[in-house]
DNA sequence: AATTAATCGAGACGGTACGTCTGGTCTTAGA
DNA sequence: TCTAAGACCAGACGTACCGTCTCGATTAATT
């Protein structure tokens, strides 16, 4: 999603003839995709809904996304992705700290919070958005486990950790407060969470 | 949900007249729900579809679950509670061990799976399910909080641990491969997460 | 229905043992159907209605009537009935023109025109209901005919008068009327009516 | 309904762009709805039922037809009134003869009385199809009043005559003895019907 | 006083059809 | 060739009543 022009870009050059491509109805499109979600939430977004706000025909939206969900991805994946940091400081709790407090703060945004519970409700639901969606996550997945492959070759880490794990470690419980709501995402924890992960719920003085 | 008649309890006395509350009918519908469930998945569930394959009447099914979510909740919450435990040695990492194992387990039933996913995405799409989910979620967190403050009591854990956070770091991963698929759910991982968990990721020796 | 005490009838003997027939019920049935029917029309009247708002239950309704139509019947049937008079004068125009202008001046109690029409329509709709209104049809028609009868035998009728026709002469334009409510049925036209009846439309002087 | 294309007519231009409206889907759904009614009568008549037997989705059906009566009237309606005459010879009691011997024909055909009486039954349950029904029949009242008014024109009727109610005079003992069916209508008593009430009931030879 | 029988209310049951909604496909007119 | 409009089939939604059916409680007349 973040590099390179997509398949659905509007600005791609034309193949052969016919009637130019409307970059207005695709923008309108994504736009009145976002105002609803803000509005009602990712359960009142509809291919109907879209099209009757947008003026864009529903035959036209399905011809460019295959579901809302996305349609929605487009329109929100990239505006949480671009945010994200790539840390490469040379310390590891720095890095984290970094990072974790970036990831948090994504929930300080209710909208964005909206679109990502509701593409991963669609994931559920949708073996098809599912892989798209699985790629999307990798690729952020990917930018963490760079920082933790770089602080084992540096000899922070133990050589034999499990990179997969340790990134479930940071998404999972983040994800898992966003879904479910019991407890909420605080920036201002990070750096505790990062202690305790890389010293263990055992070690008695996480904030040393 | 473990405690107490729950309001959809087919044996709950009855007020004063009227035809006697049909635990048939009660029992065929959650029955074809989890049948549904479990051969086409959360999405392939509909009220009409229950209706259909029980024999009990749509009106009758709306009387007891407000949604299909409820219906469902009901038929596999119970399920999914009454196969975990609730360990109770006095070595933490043993009780953490067997907890964790009994939780990846579930990964081992498809069925299982798509429905815990189902009823996830449900969550995500439908805030009054939300508030029951929520619940339903916080009866399960209850009983690591204890296994963690048990061993907090017993001076294994230090005393200002953020027990919240602890058990997001058990249920946060698990969820989270449950719900991206990006790795598999494996129960003989359960040890060394566990060790992971107790003493960090710098730790350097997890599988001493 | 005005003549002996019909299988409805609260005060018939009872067989043996056994709780005594609620007049109250009864009475309050009728009562809330009337209640309904007034507010919201025939389409309005619905057992489950009646019982709501008469506080009797649904299963004592239909002990005693077996459809909307019977209970409608009941309440307002012999209402319209009872006002209508057996008129016997020595002159058929006279007579007719007592029959005709107490059957117009049903017409002025809009409650029970929606009654009337009601009826007719559930006669239409089902036939079981059908044969009873027939027969409380016929019942009105043979006070009519009556009127014709006495006439002929009197001389002021040719002896081989269709009486059938003749009645039909007299109610038809009073039903299609009400019915269809292209025109106003109205008791001043009684008169007109009658000796346009009796003299035939090429007739020069209806109003002589 | 004969004057002009009708709001469901299927040859009615389009508007701008959008999928021609189905002529089939139209053809279809009326047809089924004549089997059904003649299989079961008006009140087997079901919008589910119809769409079921036609392979019309419901959705379309609602969307021409906002009613059971409004299809079945569009459906029979037009039956009816195509094989219905308007007599114009230089004699009334031709005219009328020619008129009321059609009318009862319609009597003939079980599935047409079917029909009308359903419609009739429908118009007293739901008053904005009543407003169409009304409409349907004051055509069917123009053409006799024609009749009427022609004769006046000639001398045959007195020129004082109530037109509405001389019309009433065919309809009403027409449909009264349709709805109640206390007597058969009988083609064959048209010309004593129409003598009758030219020459009214104190007539002593109604048959000359 | 106990028994018996029919009533009453309440309300659950399986059903049918309702009219609405969304989804995804298809077909046209016009740019 | 593409867009916008909008009709099409499909099928689930949640609601309203239907007519039937248990229930426990009540109410006489009969033993």
């Amino acid at each position: 999603m973040p590099q390179g022009p997509s398949a659905t870009d509007p600005d791609r050059p034309r193949r052969v003839g016919g009637r130019v491509r409307s970059a207005d109805a695709h923008k309108d499109a994504l736009h009145a995709a976002v105002q609803i979600l803000e509005d009602g939430g990712y359960a009142a977004v509809t291919i109907e809904g879209v099209a009757a706000r947008s003026g864009v025909a529903k035959s036209t939206i399905y011809r460019w996304w295959s579901s809302k969900a996305e349609l929605v991805m487009e329109a929100y994946g990239q505006l949480v992705t671009e945010r994200m940091p790539t840390p490469n400081s040379n310390l590891l709790a720095e890095d984290l700290t970094t990072f974790v407090t970036a990831l948090y703060r994504v929930a300080e945004h209710p909208a964005r919070v909206r679109a990502l519970r509701g593409l991963m409700a669609e994931a559920q639901l949708d073996p098809v958005f599912a892989e798209a969606f699985r790629r999307w996550v990798q690729s952020r997945r990917d930018v963490l486990a760079g920082v933790f492959t770089r602080a084992i070759d540096r000899g922070e880490l133990p050589a034999g950790l499990d990179v997969g794990h340790a990134v479930d470690l940071v998404f999972g419980p983040f994800w898992y407060r966003l879904l479910v709501e019991h407890l909420p995402v605080d920036p201002t924890e990070a750096p505790t969470h990062v202690r305790r992960l890389l010293h263990g719920l055992s070690d008695a003085t996480p904030r040393a």
